[in-house]
DNA sequence: TTGTAAGCGTTATCAG
DNA sequence: CTGATAACGCTTACAA
């Protein structure tokens, strides 16, 4: 026993064990277990006693062991989709004020959350729960990375996981109202005033949210009584380039016009620099509504009136979800709901 | 052993171990661990056997049980601290794209990122290391939530960590480089023809960023034969209401200028906004300078021009700054190097 | 209410 | 070059 304290003195030096608080707190190692799990079976004195000499030696449960005899870890992994070779910086703002609403979301209900950012078949990858470092993969990212969500696709069976951004609606979706906001948006539009409004957008985008939200435009537009008109954006350029070149396109093409609706708020920011630059005003010549409500948007000559997602809702949703799938339930889709912010691109 | 075959069957439903693929290439374990680990000793054939039957069951190491044995985690834990009560959707997309190249960077070296918000003595948690869930910690930030930095400042001896905002020269902190590119932006003001320079900014915030900002312009000024000129922000407000407040006390104040160095893109963008809603022009009248290069800077009329950081380097600098102090370094601190990115916002 | 003991699935040491 | 075998530190039946 003299020759075993002077053991346990060495490896206090590298980790204190529950071994180690067993012995301080005069009770049996499964005990100081049970007691730090919050077993109702331990007595309080017990309880106390253990806690006590835990906190005195300064002991943590060791996460990997006791993820090892669990099963289970307790983390969720969240892969955000870049575009190949982008920045990792330079990702959409909209996807990293989600990636904070996800991270809130999953440590509310007591989840840690693995980040990794990856865009192309060299670093995909997926396997978090077959190696244990996750029970779940959350995915949110730009629909436009077909082999990224090709990838996510068809990864084994068995594997729990969510996604925002799915290109393909057989994919355990979460989603903003698009349909509702864009219908919101031009309604807005329509009651300022406007009447020959056009979409910046696309119906065969991958991004599976442009379509939804051109349905919703159209579908305000005919309850109006007038006809939807899409302005097509070039695919594969950033969205503030494609905003731009759809709104020169547009002029050019001398279609009368008073009124923009984009798709999204960097399409509709690049469409405002274009039109501001070419004379329009915006917004008594020109109306410009967004969709996203990223930050950018409130900087913008004039500010950008928009409609917003509610982040809180989304990362709730993706985490929960998640947690729910893991449990055993069948993917559901689930939509976010959305709100108009009124800024200045549109008159009063 | 036929019992053992039904037993394997069974086994293979929940998860395939290294055993069911030494069994299935005629190997022990041992053998199969040090072939998927790329141990040299292993013969070539061997390594091939293996690979393949590892690749036919889909088997995937447990890292949890490899963790455990080896004792690290090749994990690094990043926390991001928001001011009190902030909705972590609304934090400074500055830190939001350090996050983004911090990622890049672990994932580059081969590290899993942890990811959490923090933003009170409710939250506060950085006993990574203790629980086995990390080798180290990167903890990035805004100066001006002490309580946070005081928690972090305070763990115990032998945790591993850098920080970004830290308020404390004492702690390891990477940071950019604020004097030069102070001075950058100060010069860039001096030889557009900008006189009168005034700084919105602080001496005594915490934000001890911008106290080397202050210094950097203050020098530039005086190696020009010029007076700085110091306008505070008031404490404690979100940063474009402080820019905005402190360009509109500058106004009232009757003070002559015709150029403001704001030590943040927000509080510069914030002034921004006053001094055109006032009726000056930028650059003409009054040029303005920011710091930071965040996206909202390149929407604002006129876009910001600006002093960036590095943002890889930055990621790189504190990624591999923990990793040589969890390898037994001594700490030591870093500068990012930064560049002017010219914009509209100040004249030709 | 508490103690004993059997794993969880690896990696690493030690033979051979 | 490969095979036994002992940890790693915890959780959880099963006993008492």
């Amino acid at each position: 026993m003299g020759e075993s304290k002077v053991q346990m003195t060495e490896k206090r030096l590298t980790r204190v064990t529950s071994f180690d608080v067993a012995e301080a707190a005069g009770v049996s190692q499964s005990t100081v277990s049970r007691a730090l799990a919050g077993d109702t079976s331990i007595s309080e004195p017990t309880r106390r006693r253990v806690t006590e000499a835990a906190q005195k030696l300064n002991y943590q449960v060791d996460e990997n062991a006791a993820r090892l005899r669990r099963g289970k870890t307790g983390t969720l992994a969240l892969v955000m989709i870049c575009r190949p070779g982008e920045n990792r910086k330079d990702l959409n703002p909209f996807y990293f004020a989600l990636l904070g609403s996800t991270c809130a979301a999953a440590a509310a209900r007591g989840y840690e959350v693995l980040v990794a950012f990856q865009d192309s078949p060299e670093n995909f990858w997926g396997h978090y729960q077959e190696r244990r470092k996750a029970d779940g993969l959350i995915v949110i990212g730009t629909s436009e990375n077909t082999a990224a969500w090709d990838y996510f696709g068809s990864l084994p069976e068995g594997n729990h996981w969510v996604c925002w951004g799915a290109p393909s609606d057989a994919f355990p979706w979460v989603r903003s109202d698009n349909l509702a906001g864009a219908m919101l948006a031009t309604r807005h539009m329509l009651v300022r005033g406007y009447k020959d409004i056009v979409c910046l957008g696309s119906e065969t985008s991958p991004q599976r949210q442009f379509k939804e939200r051109f349905d919703g435009y159209a579908e305000a537009m005919r309850e109006a009584g007038l006809n939807p008109i899409m302005q097509r954006i070039e695919r594969g350029l950033p969205r503030e380039e494609q905003g731009h070149r759809a709104a020169a396109d547009l002029i050019a093409s001398g279609r009368k016009f008073d009124a923009i609706f984009g798709v999204s708020d960097e399409i509709a920011l690049g469409a405002l620099k274009e039109l501001t630059s070419q004379g329009y005003k915006v917004p008594q010549d020109v109306g410009v509504v967004g969709f996203d409500g990223v930050r950018a948007g409130a900087w913008s000559t004039p500010p950008l009136t928009t409609i917003e997602s509610d982040f809180e809702v989304a990362g709730s949703l993706l985490v929960d979800r998640l947690i729910a799938t893991i449990g055993g339930e069948p993917p559901s889709p689930r939509r976010v709901p959305v709100r108009l912010v009124v800024r200045g691109s549109t008159r009063d």
